[in-house]
This record gives structure tokens, sequence and C-alpha cells, in this order.
DNA sequence: GGAATTTCAACACAATTTTATATGATTACT
DNA sequence: AGTAATCATATAAAATTGTGTTGAAATTCC
């Protein structure tokens, strides 16, 4: 698999998550409850947040009463952005950003594939800010409303990694 | 990063090699040959190369003067082909390939995402033969050639996962 | 037949990164 | 002051990315 990282998963859905309580003068978000709606642990949570308040994109209440908003405005954040934060970069290779990093460059055909499609996949992210994103999922929602939920609601989430795991812990 | 791992990385190489020295009835290319050249140590091309005998696109000779060679011809083997057997998939998430991974699916607008551009980029795999591979080395090497090569190349390769460790050891 | 060459197989080991969890300090609101 | 929340650091399990070793099996060459 052409790993995305869980930080780049579920950083992606805490965002999401921030788009969907994000309206002008609404309180701040806290941990406690994006880890509770997208099933992840809070202590994972603050680690993963933490580059995407260094970039600007969530900014920090602290104190009581406090929690985490989105920086801008859904419409304003992209896909891109933060996958580029949590990820490093959309690249699929170092030696595509780093010129550093190979002296192959010049003829290595694969070198030329792997730039072209980190292109190709930063151009599709590029395409969605959160406010897409969210509705899309308001749209899934409704779909699954509509016609029934032929799988119901589980608790297990999309990206998720603590489940079918050799120790049964959690 | 989203992340091609160096079994990727480094099985394209070593196929885009097997290819260079494919014509029909050459004497197969054993594995010191491909580490020399692509500088990549021996027991790691053994490991990657299992997988891509399983899959039936590469053929082993045993014995003196046996080897490794392409089970087909350059122009008949995809870089898609390549990239599912040693990354698993070009899927990005398991959520996308695994229906039983994750039951969020139905509500979570990141599994569209990452299962569209999970297929944007197969597709992009998929348009390339590794003759095309082939013929974009070969047109590298020759503009390098021609206008002089600004950066000598060097012995690090592209890709290559031990260059700039702690350990100066490899 | 025997020596050399090469794949094949099965381990053991280690460094690094990823994926988390645990604990406690710090900050700021009420 | 008390409490709720972020912030910081330490720890650890698991996967990835390799290297090292030993030997068996197949094939060619002398």
């Amino acid at each position: 698999m052409i790993k995305l990282s869980t930080k780049g998963r579920y950083g992606t859905r805490l965002m999401i998550n921030l788009a969907g309580h994000f309206k002008a003068g609404q309180d701040a978000v806290i941990l406690k409850n994006i880890s509770d709606e997208e099933d992840i642990s809070i202590r994972y949570l603050e680690q993963i947040i933490i580059p995407l308040k260094i970039a600007k994109l969530v900014k920090s209440i602290r104190g009581a009463g406090g929690g985490y908003t989105l920086a801008r405005s859904p419409s304003k954040i992209r896909l891109c952005e933060i996958l580029e934060v949590l990820e490093g970069s959309c690249c699929l290779v170092e030696c595509v950003d780093d010129s550093d990093f190979c002296r192959r460059t010049d003829s290595c055909a694969a070198h030329e594939i792997w730039a072209e499609a980190s292109r190709v996949l930063k151009d599709y992210f590029d395409q969605f800010t959160l406010q897409d994103l969210l509705s899309i999922q308001e749209k899934k929602k409704a779909q699954a409303r509509s016609h029934g939920s032929l799988r119901p609601a589980g608790r297990t989430s999309c990206g998720q990694a603590h489940r079918r795991r050799a120790s049964g812990a959690h």
C-alpha cells in the first residue's frame, strides 16, 4: 500500500470535525469531544493538532472553556494544506522534494514517474476545501438515512488503526 | 509524506534494470549485478524479488549461469502490476480495499476522497509499461550526456534508504 | 564426478519510523 | 482557588527497512 499515514487520515477527520462545528462565534471544540465523535484517542489528537496549530490552520484557546477552532473559514482551507502539514508534503518520495537526496536523478526513469505521480496526487487534493468535504459528508449522511443504512453505523472508524490488533486491548 | 515504500521503489528500479538487459535469449541477470548497478543490497533484492517471482513477473534460473529475467517482454508489463505486487495495492488506505475494515464509510467524506485519490494514482501508474520507463531512462541519459552533466553521477541512488544515517554503517 | 556458481530458504538481529499511551506541568477562565 | 483545557515529555509496541549467517538445492563447467 502506498501509505497515507494515520496522522494524515486522522488529521483530516479532525479538521472536518472542526469544520462541522465552525460557525461565526461558536465556542471552541475540546479534544475530548472530537475524540468521542471520531473515536481517536485524545493523546494522539493532541500530537496531531500541534503541527496544525503551528501551521496556523487551527487556533487554540487555553484554560477552562477553551478548545480548538479553525483559524479560517472551511472554504479557505484546502485538503492539500492539511496533508502537507501532517505528511510533510504530498510527495511520494523524498528524492522529488529534496534535490540533495539523490544524484541518480539525471538517469532515473523512476524519479520522473514518482515526481509526476506526486504532482497528480497533489493536484487532486488541491481541488477540495474543508467546505467541500463537509458538503460531501452531509450528502452521504442524508443518503444513508434516506435508503436506510444497510450496514448500521458501527463504532469503528475509517482509517482507524487500533482495530484488529493481536492485543485485544482497547 | 505519502510514502511509496522502498520495496515499491527498489522493485521498480530492479524491474527497469531487468528490462534493460532483456533481449531475446539474453542470459539471466544475477542479483549481484543489479546490486552493483542500482546500489541496493543483495539481501534486500532477494526479499523484493520473491513476490515478483510469485506474481510471475520475473523468472528465475538456478545454478551456475542462472539468474533472473523478465517473464514477459517489457512492453507487456505495466508499472501498476509491479506496484500492486510490492505495495499490496496502489491503494492509499486499507478501508478502500477492505470493506470490512471500517463501518464509517457511509458517513465519511475522507473515505470517498481517499478512494478516488487511489483511483487517480492507479490510473496514472497504469499508463506506463516497463518499455516506456526504459525509453524515458534512455532519453534522460542521452540528454545528460549531450549538455554535460551538471551534477556528476554520484554513487547514491534514487529512493535509497541507507544514506544520511546516524550510523555511517552501510 | 567434483568444483564453482547461483538461487532459495530460514532464521536472527538491529536501527528507525510510525503509532500510539501515560503522566504531569502550565495556562487561563470562572 | 479551583477547574478545565492545552502543552510537554517520556515511554512503548509494532511495522518498516534493512543486514548477517548458515546452509540446501540446482545447474554449469572442467
